[in-house]
DNA sequence: AATAAATCGGGTTAAAACACCGTTTTTTTA
DNA sequence: TAAAAAAACGGTGTTTTAACCCGATTTATT
């Protein structure tokens, strides 16, 4: 019997998954979670699932940081996200944080259970989703992954100031608000220029927006 | 026994949510439609159902489209708007479409159940999330729902012009991409700033991101 | 015919974008 | 451990774009 535990803030997707994963053959729930942070707690206290369905966007403990923190604290268990993310940014980076496989969460029944069969019998579930981003990387490792690899690349301060760009303050206030001199909040601006390959401030506002850094 | 039907592109979404409302004392899923579109064909053959619980974000016809479609020819069909979206403009202009509820995706079972069993006995679910509009309403009818209200009042020409600001051309490129002086565009940048209550293209961007007119 | 709506013109000022440059601190690595 | 490289921070100035002001003309609408 594998056991599967669901990280996810959608209280009534997870209850509709209980049901259906229990009516796999050979699968079954064990724990739940509403986020990263609860996970982490309340796994302490049990034995490690096979299995973690994780989503992506959650309150406190994103699956970011979830999965990362199960790399490192749970090697055994394998993570299949479980997400509404589509972009490549997402699915690289959850790869990368040691994802087993990627499904998105208007897939139908039928996916999903050949997700859990494959990761619980080969260790991994290859769709297009996953496959096409493997293909990319390996053709284009150099130029690959831009978001991704720029989104790792920023400093705090850099993080800061991308939310600030999302407002309709010109950069002396920003550079108020932040405590910097406004010379040093025009080098942080051309810098990443560079770094998200964008030439305007709308430029950097989409990425913000496109990576989460800021919701609206 | 009250007959409901599921409108809703996340097909694992709408399986769980089949099993719960099927094990609901006095309701049962007769019907499930990827997407407006498909529920106003489906419909065609069938007695229309007491209650359709309806997704805002589908393909091809949404949430919006569909509870408008709903009110003029299932007028004894009552919707209860199930989303994940929290903003004002969602709530209110589900309302307005003559929504009876509005419950977000990741509330909690038994907020679904209240949600359901209170349409069926009162015709109306009015929860926080819907009160708070109402009382909103009758307190600022008239700076009231600023969004909406301003997204309607968008012309075709103003809503493309939208689409160029979250881009990184210039206002002089987008004028040429719209085939348009650059005064004209001049003129829409200054119209929406007003109509939008912004003062910057970024606030611009931001807007027509959050209101869907760009998807990123 | 009157009114509203859409389109276009010429300007000014503030902000954004870009250049070239130097200092200090931290990190890397030889 | 010292030298080199990278990152963080700040300064002066120019060019381009954004934002705003005054307005006019044309095109629909009523």
């Amino acid at each position: 019997m594998t056991s599967v535990a669901l990280v996810d803030d959608h209280e009534l997707l997870r209850t509709g998954l209980v049901a259906i994963i229990n009516s796999f053959e050979g699968f079954k729930v064990v724990m739940e979670a509403n986020n990263g942070k609860q996970f982490t707690e309340k796994v302490k206290s049990k034995t490690a699932p096979d299995i973690v369905l994780l989503d992506i966007t959650m309150p406190v403990m994103d699956g970011y940081e979830t999965s990362i923190w199960i790399k490192n604290n749970l090697p055994q268990t394998k993570v299949l996200v479980l997400s509404m993310l589509e972009n490549d940014t997402a699915i690289i980076r959850m790869l990368k944080n040691g994802a087993r496989g990627y499904i998105l969460k208007d897939s139908k029944p039928k996916v999903f259970k050949d997700a859990l069969d494959s990761i619980r019998d080969s260790g991994y579930f290859i769709n297009e989703l996953v496959s096409n981003k493997l293909m990319h990387y390996i053709n284009h490792e150099d130029v690959f992954d831009s978001d991704a690899f720029a989104l790792n690349s920023l400093s705090e301060n850099e993080t800061t100031f991308l939310k600030w760009i999302c407002t309709e303050k010109t950069y002396k206030e920003i550079a108020d608000e932040m405590c910097l001199s406004p010379r040093t909040i025009d080098t942080y601006r051309d810098n990443l220029f560079k770094k998200l390959d964008v030439k305007t401030r709308v430029g950097l506002a989409i990425f913000a927006i496109k990576n989460s850094i800021v919701n609206i």
